[in-house]
DNA sequence: AGACCCGGTTTTTTT
DNA sequence: AACCGGGTCT
């Protein structure tokens, strides 16, 4: 018989393809094998299999995802099966962009984004296949506190013998119930021992909340994740014609993920068993969102056959930095054994400042961004971390004086605050009239109109099927009905008129701003929050995606993105630390490390807690490439005693004193 | 009865 | 800065 010789030819644009063996490396436009070392290559290669990376800080964990991004798709993947799952969008996009660079644009194309936000895109697509009117409104925190706070007031259960939950205790039991997977009577017991008399009252609250919620098609964040979790977990058309589009799943910090969204991995990669996580236990630091570190390390009992990839190589910090970051995790009671090393040589000892005062704190903060600016460090590769937003209060006031130009992330968000929100509100009834909670801010702004009559219109808006109505007398019966009719009209027009979220919104302002003026004493300062707002509204085409990135993904960028060239681009970072998760600077500071304030007081009884704490000085100290600076102040203003000496935060009097330099700050009189 | 004003208390961290 | 409770005004 005659042998034909056949060549199968490559196809370029579908999944179907030979897989590329070791010594096809020519094939790539990437030299890989340059570019990586070789656990990093080990990762960036993997295709078909269920993978861990954990990746110690600084190991290049990012860079191993971008790079594997570019080579699934060199390989002709199809970018929009891959589906990127990192913990703010920001991070997705930079991924996203890095690949793009190294390779080109098809990398843009990926699927990627939070867990909240691929939830919201998934159920707002497949709304019928999820049981879910695709209209529905997205509660935030604040949102889903207003709603328990209602239910709380009305269901009389604030007497005076029995304490009962505030309502953040509420929402917060509720939520941890469901990120965790325990029953409320099992947080109860384990956090809130003193409330377990009212447990029966607590599950009332919870029952009405919920019917609450499904009633006027409103979704809070956790929602989102349950709904997805049952649409995928339900494996329907729906859900099987979503996973068939995808191939690849990554999930990036996943430390902190909890039993809820590794529920929501699971069910994602249900039909192909392809997915990779990357994390490293020792930076888990969201426990009080229902994360553990050791889920991470539950990962491999998830999933068949897990092959585990450590990535130990740091190429973010000098030695010193490293030596001195090692040493506060080892002092960790529970960890899994990593080894980080660098090959960088030289670099100076982390500096422990002593500061007298807070105030001389902030003073010597702004003198040595002074000088490193000398020095040719730009604003913008210097960050100030903390534990808690608060503690740069006097810090930001300081830098203002200089002249120095800062951005804050994290805290207090511009989206959060009141005048926002009641601006917001407005608008989000116009996208869903029956979400009541924005109904009842918006009438609690008028005049006259308190919690008993704002519920009174509401209930014949019930009755009325909540129908915004042009002419309210239809459905408005009672005394305070001329005041609301030009509400009524406004909401109309916003409902009804086919215009651009910018137009809306200014119909909201002209609106809204009498009685804005009328309802805050500082409405000057509070004015330019506003005219921000409207700034954001002009990038938006559709009024559901502007609430649905309000809601979920707040912009912080746009602050500075208003009316700022490259130059006025130059700023130094000032964080919380949980908002500085993954990135680096060349030069940072930490302050406020004092017994008391971080760890915080309210950790001190609990192990766990404290050994959280000593994670987020692990994960703030490995920020740091170049310079390291802690500072403390040793005289601290407390309410009950006044001024009172400080002890140096534990996490840092406990190092080793050869791996640090102390100082000692003294004011110069002049 | 319900809205509103005042003053004291309390603030972690985030999607 | 926002929340809660108590007292006063409409």
């Amino acid at each position: 018989m005659i042998q034909k010789k056949y060549t199968l030819k490559r196809l370029n644009n579908t999944g179907a393809l030979a897989k590329p063996t070791p010594k096809d490396e020519s094939r790539f436009v990437i030299k890989y094998q340059h570019e990586l070392n070789p656990a990093q290559l080990e990762a960036a290669s993997a295709l078909d299999g269920a993978y861990l990376i954990i990746a110690g800080a600084g190991t290049g964990k990012t860079r191993t995802l971008v790079y594997r991004v570019a080579r699934l798709v060199e390989l002709g993947y199809d970018p929009k099966s891959i589906l990127l799952l990192t913990f703010t969008r920001k991070a997705a996009n930079e991924m996203m962009n890095r690949a793009s660079v190294l390779l080109d644009n098809r990398c843009s194309k990926v699927n990627g984004g939070t867990f909240h936000s691929f939830a919201n895109m998934t159920l707002r697509k497949y709304s019928k296949a999820a049981g879910l009117d695709s209209s529905f409104t997205i509660l935030d925190q604040g949102d889903t506190e207003d709603v328990i706070n209602l239910i709380r007031s009305q269901a009389g259960l604030i007497t005076k013998e029995k304490r009962f939950p505030n309502k953040q205790t509420l929402a917060k039991v509720f939520s941890l119930s469901v990120n965790t997977e325990r029953t409320v009577e099992e947080i109860i017991e384990a956090d809130y021992p003193h409330f377990i008399d009212n447990i029966d009252k607590i599950l009332d609250v919870k029952k009405v909340f919920v019917n609450y919620k499904q009633k006027n098609n409103l979704l809070d964040y956790d929602d989102l994740l349950v709904h997805l979790k049952n649409f995928l977990l339900g494996f329907g058309p729906g859900a099987k014609s979503l996973l068939s589009s995808i191939k690849f799943v990554m999930v990036d910090e996943y430390q902190d993920t909890n039993k809820l969204q590794a529920e929501i991995v699971k069910g994602l990669t249900r039909m192909n068993n392809n997915i990779m996580v990357v994390g490293d236990d020792s930076q888990s630091i969201y426990s009080f969102r229902g994360a553990n570190f050791k889920n991470i390390m539950e990962f491999p009992n998830l999933f068949k056959d897990v092959k585990i990839i450590k990535l130990e190589e740091n190429y973010r910090s000098v030695q010193p930095i490293l030596s001195f970051t090692n040493d506060i995790i080892d002092k960790a009671i529970e960890k899994y054994p990593k080894n980080l090393f660098t090959h960088k040589t030289g670099g100076d000892l982390p500096v422990i400042v002593a500061a007298s005062t807070e105030n001389l704190q902030s003073k010597f903060i702004v003198e040595k961004i002074l000088d490193l600016r000398e020095e040719g460090v730009a604003l913008k590769d210097i960050a100030v971390l903390f534990r808690s937003s608060f503690f740069s209060f006097d810090l930001e006031i300081e830098l203002s004086k200089a002249n120095i130009p800062f951005q804050k992330f994290g805290g207090m968000k511009f989206i959060e605050t009141a005048h926002i929100k009641d601006a917001l509100a407005f608008l989000r009834i116009a996208a869903n009239p029956k979400d009541v909670v924005s109904w009842y801010r918006v009438l609690l702004l008028h005049e006259g109109v308190g919690p008993k009559t704002a519920q009174k219109i509401l209930d014949e808006l019930a009755t009325a099927h909540l129908t915004i109505n042009a002419n309210p007398d239809n459905v408005v019966s009672f005394k305070f009905k001329d005041a609301i009719a030009k509400l009524f009209q406004l909401l109309y027009k916003l409902h009804t008129e086919k215009n651009l979220p910018s137009e809306k919104a200014q119909m909201v302002l002209d609106y809204y701003y009498p009685l804005f003026k009328d309802k805050y004493d500082d409405f000057n300062k509070r004015k330019k929050d506003l005219d921000i707002f409207q700034n954001i509204t002009e990038n938006y085409r559709s009024l559901d995606s502007l609430l649905a990135d309000m809601a979920i993904e707040p912009i912080i960028d746009s602050v500075v993105d208003i009316g700022a060239e490259d130059k006025e681009n130059e700023f130094v970072t000032l964080s919380t630390i949980h908002s500085a998760k993954g990135l680096e600077w060349h030069s940072v500071f930490i302050i406020h490390a004092v017994e008391g304030f971080f760890p915080s007081s309210r950790s001190a009884d609990n192990i766990e807690n404290l050994e959280e704490e000593r994670r987020l000085m692990y994960v703030a100290s490995t920020r740091a490439k170049q310079n390291l600076f802690i500072t403390y102040p040793m005289n601290i203003y407390d309410r009950e005693a006044g001024i009172t000496l400080s002890k140096p935060s534990r996490f840092i009097s406990e190092i080793n004193s050869d791996l640090a330099e102390g100082w000692l700050l003294e004011e110069e009189f002049e």
